[in-house]
DNA sequence: TCTGTTCTTTGACTAAAGTCAAAGAACTAT
DNA sequence: ATAGTTCTTTGACTTTAGTCAAAGAACAGA
């Protein structure tokens, strides 16, 4: 993948370089960077926190926030929840700090394509969603967990939050799969993980010989629109062809538009009511090669 | 422009910084990317170039230079042009450090993009494509310049050689507009800069009343297939503009199949031969607004 | 209540990155 | 020939970035 290697090396030298020396004009780069990364998670974030998502030594990284907190750019508080933890946010003069920062990076960025015209902007934004789309999801790994572990039941939790507000007749979390459906000789559950972070699963389970069911294929409303459904469909209908599935089915609401056509463009047909579902309105079917 | 800085600091993040870590693991970054910047020059760089080139502090640049010469993988000597300066070139062992550092760059790209169907890939490849064409072109400056100056006269003199060899019987550099042709009161001519290197070039001269020629649109091997020539185009139709022409004339080889089809798209029309140019075949106009 | 673990802070380091100024050699322009 | 400029080298710094280990406070589980 060599486009990507010639990109970096022009890109981190035009940009990056470029973008960081401005930024960390009047402060170290370290600081910086940890500024805007707890301002990122905007209530405050624990050091723990910080420490894993920047991946730095817990010294350095307490030394750096005492820095910060001697510029009066940051207050720390123990945490409510484990007073182990320390729990640092942003100040006013902080915010102040971090909004000139994002000024001053903004218009380092319009004189950078000031050469351009207006069309050729639009090109250049439009490849970059693109990259950046691309680059989110070869990051993303599915991987398959036991239906009883946090991270599936998290997921689970937040998907069933998510279709309560999104259906008119709410949602009742007894719908879901229980654990056991989804481990060991019932089935398998997947989640996806972004930076260790899941945003999405899926489950498939044996709905009778020879054929399985896929349920509560989801994505975090963060990583939608990057074609991680279609990645979670794909390790679902793999585990099933390896389970010696010759069909998968499926249910979906009536609402869920959008799922239903992403159902059709992978390969389903729709067939008639197989289960007593009270959510699902449309029913698919896929045999497997 | 939030996409870029979207993009800046989403790919820092994701690519640049895993890709300077693990470049850098055994070899100081600096000193990396100043063994990938002799590389680049193929047939050495002198030390002034380079700190040009990186920015670098002069002392600073001196003694890294000296730490790759004691590794053996750079060698020095003076440079034939002028003794205060001082040339590096790789040596055998300096240019397999660079393979050997681009294989793992490979590696580590390609294992980035395991997750992505083929398909996808061909998507980012031209994406990133893309971008960083339309960045390039955005780095780009177009300036005036007195027709005698250095830089107007080297790029008359890359121009030459390189239709000297495309055209089939040769090119004569006494067809090409002498310097005071294109000063003053008698014409314009403009060169184009990327990161201070002359990468094309314009003329613009009176021919009679109220009409102006456009010659010697030319633009540098290494910076085709931008746009750049219709951004030349654009500088020179401008100031044609600015001297009050009315109309724009200008002619080409029959060779210059590509160029004659963007003096079309930007709105130039044959027209009958209007000088005795034994080089050209076919000749053009524009009415300017 | 005891034990082991987690989280943060501190001290004591090292290596890399970068700055500044002085000085000598080589060039350029007058 | 002279004066001013350019380029590199060297010495003497400072700041950032990062590592490692010890220690204390707080927590989790038996």
């Amino acid at each position: 993948m060599t486009a990507l290697r010639h990109f970096n090396r022009y890109f981190t030298r035009r940009i990056g370089v470029l973008d960081d020396h401005y930024l960390g004009q009047d402060r170290p780069l370290g600081e910086a960077r940890l500024l805007f990364e707890i301002d990122e998670s905007a209530s405050g974030a624990s050091l723990r926190e910080l420490r894993t998502r920047l991946g730095l030594d817990a010294g350095y990284l307490s030394r750096m926030a005492k820095a910060l907190q001697a510029q009066g750019l940051v207050r720390s508080s123990v945490h409510p929840d484990d007073n182990r933890l320390r729990r640092v946010e942003l100040t006013a003069a902080g915010r102040a700090e971090v909004r000139e920062q994002n000024r001053r990076a903004g218009a380092l960025a319009s004189g950078l394509l000031e050469g351009l015209a207006p069309d050729q902007r639009t090109e250049l934004t439009g490849a970059l969603a693109t990259a950046q789309r691309l680059l989110r999801l070869a990051a993303i790994t599915v991987t398959r967990l036991p239906g009883a572990s946090p991270d599936a039941r998290a997921c689970l939790r937040a998907y069933a939050a998510d279709i309560d507000a999104r259906f008119p007749e709410g949602f009742d979390e007894s719908a879901l799969v229980r654990p056991e459906e989804v481990s060991g000789d019932a089935g398998d559950f997947f989640v996806a993980y972004e930076e260790n972070r899941p945003v999405g699963c899926g489950a498939l389970r044996r709905l009778e010989p020879g054929v399985g069911e896929i349920r509560h294929v989801w994505v975090h409303p963060d990583a939608r629109r990057l074609g991680l459904a279609r990645r979670l469909l794909a390790a679902l209908e793999g585990e099933a062809t390896a389970r010696g599935f010759a069909v998968v089915r499926l249910d979906t609401h009536a609402s869920l538009t959008e799922a239903q056509a992403m159902y059709r463009a992978c390969g389903y047909r729709e067939i008639p009511r197989y289960d007593d579902n009270v959510y699902a309105a449309h029913w698919f079917e896929k045999r497997l090669a």
